[in-house]
DNA sequence: ATAAAAATATGATTTTTGTCATGTTTTTAT
DNA sequence: ATAAAAACATGACAAAAATCATATTTTTAT
């Protein structure tokens, strides 16, 4: 099994804060595991005793709402650290976290890496900015959700995955999801999130082929209102 | 002025994580100020050089959609300390405050609290705990505004202004909100905020005199969907 | 390779929500 | 106390989005 030591990705996270002697540590009681798409994480309301670090692939993160409908909350990517948030509240996890593609990751049991949340301030202190980020991220997102109509929504979710993972030889989206995740990060019916890319398809700001989407015009889409 | 050791609101935020000596040199700087309601305490942009500690009062942190309707996002209560995130991210602040009731608040600069913050990890993983809370509960209204219809998220923000602030003796909401202000609460149009009001009012889910409103059935209103 | 299952697509319809207009009531400032 | 401004209320209508139904296509498992 690879060394947190020698890991690159650790680099992406608040790991990068953990002195030598701690990481080796670390190292020493981390389990690794694959998720294949499709796969559960873990579950909301579940105890997580511990945090997850993507080595990589992509997962949602997401809630079930009253109304039968999955709200993806955030997309986990290759580098980040999961679960930070109920390691701190000490508290069962609010988001389920489903894979979206094959994925790697390590998990770090709560026992080891909460004595360096409580001695090292490096590290706590990098969380809390992370955290703080994720803060002003979902803040951002309530307005977008309360203000803005599916169209927009959609069309800011396709630029978010295409600046954010970028495009193969063929200008295809290299993060591949489906219509019904699509609907789950925009809040809306599935349906609807069909229609819109049709609807998109139509006015030529996309073309699709099955799951593959290109983005025919990005300006297009960032003036859809 | 008041002293912060003798405060007692401190004992509600991250500022009892503080010892003796740093909340003495914390007092030493601080400095106090009443803001009338409707008054601005701080804008979405603006740089804020310190932290915001709630003496008394409340008011709501809102950003401003390219709509122009103003999306509250959460609501600071007295003891709250305001700011923390930005102070952490080291970025402009990414929400505005302005006065629901008048208020008094002190003012904590940077300079000064930051030392703490990177010092006494008693002080930085109680922020980190804070924050932990407030993403969670931002997560969870990403969520509703997603996924639930204006009807129950009005209810429930009725339900959330009655458990939180309570009621006086003719059992009237203690907060006095605009209509206004819970269509920001909710992310819908003041109209609609207004007609569904009246439709709780019709049902005999509440009763409202001018600004003032009673909650007549709780019970109901938590079915409301 | 093929059947079954899942995902996508689209029409028809209803429900929800927003917008605009206009009148009334309440609050605020002088 | 009173005029002006702000907030509240409601009707009429338009737009957005959800729901239900039903094909069609794509993916998956055997």
């Amino acid at each position: 099994m690879s060394k947190c030591e020698q890991c690159i990705i650790r680099q992406f996270n608040s790991l990068k804060a953990l002195t030598k002697d701690e990481l080796v540590r670390i190292s020493g009681c981390k389990t690794s595991r694959f998720v294949k798409k499709g796969e559960v994480l873990f579950e909301e309301g579940e105890t997580l005793n511990g945090v997850f670090c993507i080595k990589d692939g992509l997962c949602k993160l997401s809630k079930l709402s009253a109304n039968g409908r999955d709200q993806i909350v955030k997309l986990g990517v290759k580098g980040e650290l999961l679960g930070q948030r109920s390691l701190v509240s000490e508290e069962s996890s609010n988001l389920s976290a489903i894979a979206l593609n094959d994925m790697e990751v390590c998990f770090i049991p709560k026992t080891e890496i909460i004595t360096d949340l409580q001695k090292n301030p490096n590290f706590s202190l990098d969380v809390l900015k992370q955290m703080a980020e994720d803060l002003k991220s979902s803040d951002n997102i309530i307005v977008n959700m309360a203000q803005k109509p599916v169209k927009q929504r959609l069309a800011e979710a396709l630029i978010y995955v295409h600046n954010n993972f970028g495009v193969d030889d063929e200008g295809v989206l290299n993060v591949i999801l489906s219509r019904e995740d699509y609907a789950g990060i925009v809040g809306t019916a599935t349906e609807s999130a069909i229609r819109v890319l049709s609807q998109f398809k139509k006015e030529g700001l996309i073309s699709t082929s099955g799951k593959q989407i290109i983005i025919k015009d990005l300006e297009g889409l960032e003036r859809v209102e």
